[in-house]
DNA sequence: AGTTAACCGAGACGGTACGTCCTGTCTTATA
DNA sequence: TATAAGACAGGACGTACCGTCTCGGTTAACT
């Protein structure tokens, strides 16, 4: 029997980046169907205890997965207009989401999440926490510069301005193009934009 | 729902009527994760095919089971005031969406809903949409009583209402309290209510 | 009570005609797996109970259809010759039991007769004890003719002859071809042609 | 925390020999119809995915099972007396494949090589064959010993005393039993026996 | 000619088995 | 000791037939 000499087998973390990769790859080519633990061991030729050792769930996995093609700039800009700098920040976040790799495991960890509360809870944590974060510290800012109300907590309109578009990517057929987050924005900016900066009337609604 | 005209089948509406049935007491007792058409089909002593013949998907019998279950009253009241009919009725949603049988089956059919378009647009049309409607006709009353701007259009207001709500049930750790509707109600309220009925300066925010 | 009245419904005639020409059609075209009571009801566009209502089994159907497809001239030639004489309908048989539709029901019918003691009693009964007769009745002939010995009973010989072709036939992978048939007339003929004409030193054996 | 141990799991070859005995005890105990690969893994208390990581088809898997159960002593006992050690190891044989469970495996795979080639082939090479050869082989021994006609081939004797066997066991409702056996002889021995020994005038025929 | 009983197609129904896939645990052999 | 490979029990998937059972709608025979 000839020995055929095996390729060198790269270990820690090395392995943990290839499989992040090798999942977001699957996701990008057959998409949410084809994450299944069994497949992305396959194609990682990869035993499958090599992917348990590292991560107790699927949802841990594609967690992480997520997190490594999370590349999209959360910070948002500040030009010194609220407005512009914040939907310039969800016209990218919503084209990111859309799409491969990040739409596919988005969803799958979506889906993973509703069985498993722990799930939904890292998801939130780790992914949705941050986002609803940043555009607090944006909207806050632009709040002690004037150009919000003072005389506001904005910590749930922060939340209010990403469900709104989560909703309307996850749960609903229609995009989220720029008419919807004008759309948003025209909410915001006149519950809590400063009188004189706010009024559009020409505009509102959509 | 739309249906065929009327093809009396008797026998087969009795069992789809059983099928459902079982479908939510298994949501009930064992949960997301006992939803399976192999489990419906054991506990209803049903032959798979039975299933199979009424429901081309996991995803499509689920909505119907979901459709059985969605006796909440969604139409919203109105006592003159929008702002009190609004958080009855959001309120009201909450807890039918937390409390079983609805809660798992929601839970299972947005999972189902990721990984298939057509779920996804189906569970939009036959719920959430209708959410969406019931919500814009109660705004639009108010707009036409004058208790909200004239100089608006509410349809992506009515959307965001409902998918802040959403957004925070389904992929939040956080409950859907009355702080959550009231500091929604404050946001919306500011922006589009009639500016003499609308301001309380001591109460916006959360 | 079974009180055979009167003339036979041609309706129900005609449709028996149909349905076991329907299953000779479909052996012909899908061989022995396309042979299930759905896929022929389904051919001939009838219930299945209609099926079921002529025919207790599949085996009882298949043999029926096996009948009907039994066209093989059984009667064996009497030219005189026994050898000769056995040697050609051998060959016809052989040929009749390979092609469709024969050959696919035969088949069908025979794994049928493996779990159904009485499909099997039925099948020797109506084809296999039929050929048995023919054949004996032949060698019978020859044997008051002086072609074979006087001496023996040709019961269990003539069985040899039909079983020993229907094993090559069933059981192997080898075909009934002349070189067959003759090493078996050359058996037969060895056992118990009369001395004189009998011997052909020369070509005993293959 | 450490989990109630459980039984060391049994893998490769013992699995496989767990797996044909079950295939033998469900064909004592149920019979033929009880030989489906769902209740054989059911009743081993083995998933059905390890049934076919071994067997590709419930053909060979059956073919396997009938080669563990086939103990008969294949090789013909050489007293110097060929009928009698040619008709000792036929009743030998008759016998074994009338109990369980060789008797219902048996029945199975011809029922599955009516409709798999494959099958067929290999039933016939891993059994049919080996039978004929061991006969071909006691005759042939005989041959040279005198006691058959030194003038003939006897290949196709040896299928045909075999094959008429068969026939009789699989295709016919008739027992093979020793009046049975004994016509076979009479006409084999009448055949190719010597002259001077085979003449048995008063008992050939049945 | 009207009645009526058998027959019909269509296919629903509870079952069982098929063969495939994935899960999460466990084992083996290699390096 | 970590690994690649994959065996393993379990269970769901969606499909195919089985043989029984309605369901209305013909037919054909006998009033």
């Amino acid at each position: 029997m000839p020995n055929e000499p095996s390729p060198p087998r790269r270990r820690g973390a090395v392995r943990t980046e290839a499989l992040l990769q090798v999942t977001l790859d699957l996701a990008a080519e057959v998409g949410y169907a084809g994450l299944s633990i069994e497949a992305i061991a396959r194609r990682a030729e990869v035993g499958k205890h090599t992917v348990y050792r590292r991560w107790p769930t699927k949802a841990a996995l594609l967690l992480d997965a997520l997190q490594r093609a999370w590349a999209t700039d959360l910070d948002h800009r500040d030009t010194g207009d609220l407005r512009a700098d914040l939907r310039e920040q969800f016209l990218r976040s919503s084209s990111a989401l859309t799409e491969p790799p990040i739409g596919p495991v988005y969803r799958a960890v979506i889906a993973e999440a509703q069985s498993d509360p722990a799930a939904r809870a890292t998801l939130h944590e780790r992914f949705l926490r941050t986002v609803e974060t940043s555009t607090l510290e944006r909207v806050t800012r632009a709040q002690r510069a004037g150009e919000l109300r003072a005389d506001v907590d904005l910590t749930f309109a922060a939340e209010v301005l990403c469900g709104a578009l989560y909703y309307r990517h996850l749960l609903t057929p229609r995009p989220v193009d720029e008419a919807a987050i004008d759309g948003l924005l025209d909410m915001f900016m006149a519950a809590y934009g400063s009188r004189s900066r706010t009024r559009r009337p020409d505009a509102v609604g959509g």
